[in-house]
DNA sequence: CTGAAAGCGCTAACAT
DNA sequence: ATGTTAGCGCTTTCAG
């Protein structure tokens, strides 16, 4: 069959162990029998079975990624991020959809994604009312997103709140003043501190440190996050007679449905209409008006994410260790759906990355 | 350490090789040692190994996807596709982003994506030219897409020729005559069979078909095919001051950078200019106007290329049979940007699947 | 229908 | 600095 470490042990002559200690770089290798064994492999095309390899070791270096489904830009993008992170660390990643319906959610909760030395997982089905799930999980994992908080797993999420708080603010800048929000959630129980329910709060508290009214009419409720819901709900919100002269969208793929409504109502941006989303997909750039947004920071997101997964894998399943939250460094991307002909992408810093090293509280 | 059969074994007293027939469903165990054995295997809470049994089996049950990079939508949903229908023969998909550079995907090519059972993999760097690089892989492969043509791989790609003269039909037929083109590649090389010069070529052919001359200004070179590439080739038509009533995007990413491009100018869609697209992306769907398309057959691709796969993975490495071609199964996507507000979606069947068993020529 | 035992290819003690 | 060897957990002959 395939060539193994014993074929290249004998053309070189010399033991198994002197060729895993070459494949594996160990030190304490003479440079000439290092050479003598790295010429062998050549020459047999040896390549080592990772399969063997993950037996013996209990590493597979493959992890596993679970997301809602790839085809919501976001995601793409996060997983395009997640897998150069990984990569840059000697990680393959398994990338699984689990998103449609809540039974497969806990079914990678219960078993991973296959079996890998641990899972990235950014729940859409499974909420904070499901955190006794993760109390089962046995592997190293680390949580994405904003549905489940205060579990007893590593998780990294972004300054919801703050930024929210800041792209309303931005629109507060260019002197709007009827600031109407798309997204909200139809469940309106609390500390359900879903994405919705956290920039909704950011939303609010612009509006209140700005002294301005709080008006249910200009809360839209849509879910789930599509262009179709966020053009439905732009239509409803047009056709109800109130009155805005801002929009923030709790997505760019809901600011995106709502670019198409306004455009067809007739209303020009940002004249009649400033709009800015969230999470700067790539796809807001080129749309007429460009979108204003906000950049959550997803490099950061997966590059954090990723460590925090290896330090977790390397600490071995009973590290007391307690669990991490991190929140990703954002900033505000002025574009010309807010500030007109004039944007060229400029960049607004508005608050730095926060990592704190317990779970509790304070999920915002 | 963790539950292994023998822990299961020895709870149900049986043999391991009992265990094992109930873990793999093979026939011949009697009804009442099954269930003790899946009594204990759930009492213990065991999970098979899959290092252990892929060491064993000569399977890791794992598949590779190597694309240019998600975050190009159309690859975002490919992948999706991909994940599903893998998904459903209990497949798992490490995915892997090669195109950013071709000794990344040289490596790929070389190496698979670590060890997995076989290979989907869609090149964006290597070639035609590159060919030969495929004789030497020794491992399960599919191609996807169209930079490689003729290799002795399997191989599953669109309908490039006839669904472009399709779409150019479609545009004729709304009576467009001066009908530009975006997406030629700038390397005019003859028997490239890219993707590109596939598409071009059944522009051209709807064109002759229809007695319509051939004017080279119409011919608008771009790569890469991102938004801003798109929306600056248009920029240069429109300054260039050729006229034209019609516009086939080799892409919707390059048409989604007309789009801005066209609406700065000015221009109506689709009173001044049709518009149709290439590869029926998600966000085609919701833009002022939406965007008519090409729909390549995306779900088809992806349940081919993991089915082809997998007949390669079982017939085993040294089967005879040659190289397949399929083409999936096409159509024409009409929204409001070459129909106006009339468009809901309506699809129109062009053409069906087809599939030869050697690969030699036809590559249209 | 079930059991015993070999061994997949590798890593890591332990020995030299 | 290099060699010897046990054994990771599973599947698979081969017997019974």
């Amino acid at each position: 069959m395939s060539v193994t470490m014993r074929d290249v042990a004998v053309l070189a002559r010399v033991s198994v162990k002197t060729v895993s200690n070459v494949v594996n770089n160990h030190p304490h290798v003479h440079p000439v029998t290092r050479s003598r064994v790295e010429q062998a492999i050549a020459e047999l095309g040896y390549r080592p079975n990772l399969s063997a390899r993950g037996l013996r070791s209990g590493r597979t270096g493959v992890i596993g990624l679970a997301v809602p489904e790839l085809r919501q830009n976001y995601f793409a993008e996060l997983a395009d991020a997640v897998i150069l992170a990984a990569e840059r660390q000697n990680l393959s990643v398994i990338v699984g959809q689990a998103g449609r319906d809540r039974q497969h959610e806990i079914n990678v909760l219960a078993n991973g994604l296959r079996q890998t030395d641990g899972l990235l997982f950014s729940p859409e089905r499974l909420g904070t009312e499901d955190v006794e799930l993760l109390d089962v999980v046995d592997y190293p994992l680390v949580l994405l997103g904003e549905r489940i908080f205060g579990g007893p797993a590593d998780h990294v999420t972004m300054h919801n709140v703050s930024a929210s708080r800041a792209a309303v603010e931005h629109l507060l800048a260019q002197g709007r003043r009827r600031i109407a929000v798309l997204g909200a959630h139809p469940d309106r129980r609390e500390n359900q501190l879903r994405a919705s329910d956290l920039r909704v709060r950011g939303y609010r508290e612009a509006l209140e440190i700005a002294g301005l009214p709080h008006d249910p009419d200009l809360e839209r409720m849509v879910a789930p996050w599509h262009q179709e819901d966020g053009a439905r709900a732009m239509d409803e919100l047009i056709d109800s007679g109130v009155e805005f002269d801002a929009l923030f969208a709790l997505n760019d793929t809901l600011a995106l449905g709502a670019l198409r409504s306004l455009g067809k109502s007739g209303r020009r941006i940002p004249d009649d209409v400033a709009l800015i989303g969230f999470d700067n997909i790539t796809d807001g750039r080129f749309t007429l008006p460009s979108l204003s947004t906000v950049d959550p920071g997803r490099d950061e997101i997966a590059e954090r994410a990723i460590g925090m997964l290896i330090e977790r894998i390397e600490w071995g399943p009973r590290s007391p260790r307690p669990p991490r939250l991190h929140k990703a460094r954002f900033h505000i991307v002025e574009r010309e759906s807010t500030v007109g002909g004039a944007a060229t992408d400029r960049t607004v810093r508005n608050e730095v990355a926060e990592s704190v090293d317990f779970s509790t509280d304070s999920a915002t």
